[in-house]
DNA sequence: CCTTGACTTGAACCATGGTTTAACTAGTAG
DNA sequence: CTACTAGTTAAACCATGGTTCAAGTCAAGG
């Protein structure tokens, strides 16, 4: 049971080069060496780079990865601060998901906006003077929550169907 | 209804530097100047600010959203593109949810790892023996799977109570 | 013996998204 | 007039997270 970087590369869908990056930034110091000096990764190597994995694509940075990997060799005096930790991110990734659904939102309103504005063939409707130029009507939000409330399913007010889009495009 | 470059970064909460920045690439084509070459921001202009944000948020490149400025910039022709980028955007968005939910499903079972490591104070619990040497028991995710199941909430698996903690670090 | 393929290293290179610096200008208060 | 504040630019600088390159080692197969 043990595995090459280029079976490791394989299995985890990573270039070996970013496991030999990992390992240069102290992320695999548990990895073995064979005689050539060769990595040489354990099954339990993989439980690490599934860990690895998870708060690389938490936005964790490389540092604080490494952290958590200094605490896991440190034994089992680092119990509790691993778990903390880890409740720490649980805790940010949560507010991660939040700005994204608030992101979420904001384009859904921008897609009504547009969906309107293809309907009535010009952003114009959208539209109020404002001192020599002119500006998005600075009620839009009001209008898009109150159409909002007044639909049954979101995507009535922001999708436009296949068969709409030919006759706006043509 | 004019705003100085220091206006706009303060209410937008960026450096001053970063606006720059961003119109050096292109990002704010529509910011006008006054007689001394100084930017003269419009009302509207905070609204694309706010999508300019908006788009940030979400992870797109600097160049991706100056295409999308870009097609603003061409007038109504290019209302219906502008919907279709939005539209996939959400689409990334919603995936980027997923994703994170992911990683925070993956960190709520380590939880229980490191909770279960702190109450029996080691983590030899979950260790089974591999080779030479050990490794997490490759039946974990299950074990987690059918304590979830049986608990009625989640809290109760993955949470460590306060006085709990002062007992597992005294 | 020789080639081939997979590995090793350190160093250089790259893109992204800014930030900082230096030198300058314009408007305002004293 | 002086000093100060807020703006301007181009260019240099920075951190992050890799990727690529050059030069070399090792084991296996023909």
């Amino acid at each position: 049971m043990r595995y090459s970087i280029g079976d490791v590369a394989e299995e985890m869908n990573l270039p070996a080069s970013t496991l030999r990056f990992y390992d240069r930034k102290g992320l695999l110091p548990f990895v073995d060496r064979d005689s050539a000096g060769r990595r040489s990764f354990k099954d339990n190597d993989l439980n690490f780079l599934q860990v690895i994995e998870c708060m690389k694509k938490c936005g964790m940075t490389i540092t604080e990865i490494r952290h958590f990997i200094d605490l896991c060799m440190q034994g089992d005096v680092t119990l509790m601060d691993r778990y903390e930790l880890l409740e720490k991110e649980a805790a940010t990734v949560k507010e991660q998901i939040q700005t994204l659904q608030d992101q979420l939102d904001f384009l859904h309103y921008k897609m009504w906006y547009f969906k309107t504005s293809v309907e009535a063939e010009t952003e114009d409707i959208h539209m109020v003077p404002s001192g020599d130029g002119r500006r998005v009507a600075p009620d839009i939000h009001e209008q898009y929550r109150e159409a909002l409330e007044k639909c049954h399913d979101l995507s009535e007010l922001i999708e436009i169907e296949r068969d709409e889009r030919k006759q706006a495009n043509g």
